[in-house]
DNA sequence: AAAGGCCGTAACAATTTCTTAATGCGCTAA
DNA sequence: TTAGCGCATTAAGAAATTGTTACGGCCTTT
């Protein structure tokens, strides 16, 4: 794989040094920038892997500039780590709610910040990650086709059956409660009664069989391990 | 999901008080502690989510508490947020280093201090990876998966069934009177007569063989060390 | 405009799980 | 030894949860 690129958004010049001695020595390429401002221009730049920034700043501040990091198609993508000082009363918990991944509190160890800039990456990629046809027991769920195959049998099942379907199974084991399902595959705030889970769930095993999805009474479904 | 439990330490009372009242408005369960040596022997005892921990207090100090629960492996991964008087940049440093996960001002709004607890919680759960599972002496139990595997075996207990086991088998060794376990895994408003614990012991023990859970006579359950 | 598929809801049946209460057993203290 | 207490065990019915079906509204296609 490439080396990772990281660009750091802070307004002290000591800081984003140690910073950088400290990524470079982890196999990280940085980036560096002092102000909101400067930080998107070499964000649209580099297209880094990931940005450190920090909240005050001079010229254009941290909230502000990751408010239109996130209104941006080109990097709306990329994930942000906050950077706060304590004394920053005010917006502490606010970088979250304004599209922020992760938040650290200056002072923090090398290590910690390490550890917590990999933890974002990895929870990126995963994300990120496009598997388009997941193959579970005699089943292929394929993606792009919005087409179920079971030997050489196709289904065609309609969109919400398919998405639980491609959700349960692709997290083969875990049970999952009815919210979740609902706030997974329809969506955080559709309201719909929960028992629409267990018609579409029945609609499924109609169509492919009984054995795949596996009910846990009282607390919700599971793809069959 | 389970209710999550709060350790608040803190030597003023008043304050204590204050905090558990408006933490149980908020769904928490919260147990209370008046000095750092209380607060360690409670956390062992109850295994909060979380600690709030006062940092100048009698007896033992919280940053003093603190270095003790880092060094302990039952309780290592905990996280904890200092709560101290005043703004003060040293004691700041220090706390952070030594294993605090976040650092809180008092006097603090409720709705403030709510909402960094859900924040250093949410920030933990994301780093945790596959906490779920529990495996005690041949037992392996999968919150995940609502599945107890022991050797080969597969078990599907029902839901009460399951709670209970790991509920106890989380707390391994501690014994629970049957109030405690009902309000616990039953819920806390739920008036079900205490007997029923026993039944539900019964039928784990049935499934899984005796020598899992033990009684302790006139006192309550626990399970074997 | 009609037909047909999809979706959400409600009603009731089927099933599982939970709770209770009754009974028996074993230990302990008088 | 016996009474008393607490726990184990069982079975029955109550309660909770899910399965199944049917229907109306909506959208798309023809």
């Amino acid at each position: 794989m490439a080396k990772q690129t990281i660009l750091v958004v802070d307004d002290e010049k000591d800081l984003l040094d140690l910073i950088e001695y400290n990524l470079k020595k982890e196999g990280f390429d940085v980036i560096k920038a002092e102000n909101g401002e400067e930080g998107i221009k070499k964000a649209k730049e580099h297209n880094p892997n990931l940005v450190l920034m920090d909240i005050m700043m001079p010229k254009m501040d941290g909230m502000e500039a990751v408010e239109k990091m996130r209104a941006d198609d080109e990097l709306k993508a990329i994930p942000i780590i906050f950077l706060t000082a304590r004394s920053d009363e005010k917006t502490e918990v606010e970088g979250l709610d304004k599209g922020g991944d992760d938040y650290i509190t200056k002072p923090i160890s090398t290590t910690k910040l390490i550890s917590r800039i990999k933890a974002v990456m990895r929870r990126f990629e995963e994300t990120q990650e496009e598997v388009n046809r997941l193959d579970v027991h005699d089943l292929s769920i394929d993606k792009d086709r919005y087409i179920v195959t079971k030997g050489d049998e196709e289904f065609q099942l309609p969109r919400k059956e398919f998405e639980l379907l491609y959700y349960l199974a692709s997290r083969k084991g875990k049970v999952r409660d009815r919210q979740t399902l609902l706030n997974k595959v329809w969506g955080d705030n559709i309201y719909v009664v929960d028992r629409t889970v267990d018609v579409h769930v029945r609609k499924i095993r109609e169509k492919l069989g009984d054995h795949y999805i596996e009910t846990v009474k009282g607390v919700g479904y599971r793809f069959k391990e």
